[in-house]
DNA sequence: CACGAAGTGGGGACAAGTGGTGAATCTCGG
DNA sequence: CCGAGATTCACCACTTGTCCCCACTTCGTG
């Protein structure tokens, strides 16, 4: 399970290091990919390969939303390998996709982590703090 | 079952002790997140994997406030040890985002203890103590 | 009054995170 | 086809923060 937050440095070498807490869960191969709301998702092998078959599952051909997400996600996707220190090379499409640059915080979602730019991480979090945002996005989810 | 409020101070190294009649229920396994109202949560293993278990059936792809509860919870949890003192330690941005800082007040909730800031605390209990606030939030709860 | 438990404070060992250097590989020009 | 440059990768070294342990004070209890 991947939760937490953690604010990391992306080097001169554009080198993130992924917190030691996910190293475990990453061993068996990892990948990255641009994700929803302008960050980027870290993904297990097992958590990738199941998100692959729902994606397979849509209907490309018929629906153009459904080829865009598909194109959205696995045109950007790279196998990462982390080095001796548990970092790896973010490529520098990805970098510019999720506005990376000096710093980025990463963040646990349960079945993968995120990455996203300070700023727009705590600009969605502020938004989420407006007292009543949470509410209204909770209704109706049946929690 | 967790019930009381105790009031604990949060250490220069951002320890928090967890009343001691709390510890025999959270000695399985811990995890503390952000939690509405701006405060923080502890919970028992079984009753996160409970409430884990929920935000996971969420449609986060699809649905843009799913995503965002899925976030605000997971992205702050932490899985915590207690360490022979009873206490754990408090990441920066769990206490930023409760406005924690040298005290703490720690409330049991049945399911779940809660952490808080004193003054907001404070303020709550005393718009909760207000003559009619209480009835008015009882109203068709079905109590 | 004595004892024990709960809460608080501090110090030392270790790992995580970060920056940098050197070797290997690839690319491009001669 | 060969060599020089650039780029990438692997390894090494340092700093900082975290974790773990020990000691003290206070409060409740026998």
């Amino acid at each position: 399970m991947f939760t937490g937050e953690y604010r990391h440095t992306v080097d001169a070498k554009a080198r993130l290091a992924v917190p030691s807490k996910f190293r475990a869960q990453l061993a068996g191969g990892a990948f990255v990919s641009r994700w929803l709301d302008l960050c980027l998702a870290i993904w297990p092998r097992d958590g990738w390969e199941h998100l692959a078959g729902r994606v397979a599952a849509l209907p490309t051909i018929e629906n153009p939303g459904a080829r865009a997400f598909s194109r959205f996600v696995f045109a950007s996707a790279v196998e990462i390998e982390l080095d001796a220190q548990g970092r790896f090379v973010l490529p520098a499409y990805l970098r510019e996709a999720a506005g990376l640059e000096g710093e980025a915080v990463v963040v646990g979602s349960l079945d993968h982590a995120e990455i996203w730019s300070p700023v727009r991480w705590e600009d969605y979090r502020k938004a989420l703090e407006a007292p009543d945002a949470l509410a209204q996005h909770l209704a109706g989810l049946g929690i």
